[in-house]
DNA sequence: GACAGTCTTCCTACTGGAAGGTAGATAAAC
DNA sequence: GTTTATCTACCTTCCAGTAGGAAGACTGTC
């Protein structure tokens, strides 16, 4: 059983990378064959439909995002602490090129043209972000240590739009350093003013 | 001459409704085909190849923005209420569903998927964006109708964030005014106290 | 004003390749 | 001896793009 599910994960990981570069259409069995070393035929073993394949991948991405959140709240308590490391995180993730683009931002793009299997999950992902931020939020503004312009699930969505477009524009420019740019004013207006 | 150029017009017309909705692997020239009435073959005599068709669309679509922002600019003076203008312009595009998405934030999400003309044609739509929503808040800095907390050309970078990780929410969602709802407090903070 | 030639637009018919997907065999693992 | 993972070989459909021709519109010449 140790490496029994290896290949798949291997198919779901060149999957990721290649949706984060050029979207659903823009990659194929054959693409992730050539990546993985395997045939195009074997992919179809783990994973029926290309449908299939990124549902899982999307499923797989929330889990992951929910566990990395989880992990986070162990360790960072402060609300805005925490979105500072979430705006960070995503800052690294595009400086290394590692992950250059949130896989659910991308998919959202075209959720018109997507499988509604997949379209579903891509939902599923931004209410989950959007719930998380909202907890964020609202407990920022209990213990007052945000301080908002507007209700904690405004907040929330205008501080999740903020860092998707300012992906965007880092991809745009072709200059991750946007990406930062764009945020420190967010965080920083976020930021009470006693603490500044 | 007065309809010689309209089957091109139409191509490029269904052309971006076709992108707004699946982004550029997301179409076929069958598929404009089907919308405009014509062969595909008779699309090759107006744009040779898709990369052709794709960068006169994005070329026009600036060219297009480029001219609505001049008129805005005519009848507009105040810095605030061009950005209300620009962000309700938006709203109402992605209300009734007649422009749900821009073109090149979508193309700009598949950016390094795309022929290398493509991409800087999106490039060139970015930094045409920019520019004017700089000297936006360079105008409302010096006149004192935009309260600004960082530089006029980081301010533009994250209002063109917003509008466009706003457009993206929208779409996620499914719900139009989660557009309305996210700008809101952008350009609330943008306005000066005393005009509240 | 008629004719000839050219240009424009669109057509049918086709090509080579890539797409997602299937059938069925093989061989190792449990 | 069944299950799992992989293979070769193949299918159908779709894709961007090409060749070559038909029909009409435009243009220059006599």
């Amino acid at each position: 059983m140790s490496n029994l599910s290896t290949t798949s994960d291997e198919i779901l990981t060149s999957a990721r990378a290649l949706i984060m570069t050029g979207g659903y259409n823009g990659f194929s069995y054959a693409d992730i064959a050539a990546v993985v070393g395997i045939r195009k035929a074997s992919i179809h073993h783990h994973f029926p439909s290309k449908t299939d394949l990124v549902r899982t991948l999307v499923v797989r991405y929330r889990e992951d995002a929910e566990a990395g959140i989880a992990g986070l709240e162990r360790q960072v308590r402060d609300p805005l602490a925490l979105l500072k490391a979430y705006a960070s995180h995503w800052a690294q993730c595009i400086e290394d090129a590692s992950r250059p683009f949130c896989v659910c931002a991308l998919l959202a793009s075209e959720l018109p043209a997507l499988p509604p299997e997949v379209a579903a999950e891509v939902k599923a992902f931004f209410r989950f972000a959007s719930t998380w931020l909202t907890s964020v939020m609202d407990r920022g503004l209990k213990d007052g240590s945000l301080t908002l312009s507007s209700e904690p699930r405004v907040e929330a969505e205008a501080f999740m739009a903020s860092v998707h477009g300012a992906m965007l524009s880092a991809r745009a420019y072709g200059t991750p350093e946007v990406f930062a740019t764009i945020l420190a004013p967010t965080l920083q207006r976020l930021t009470p003013t006693a603490a500044r």
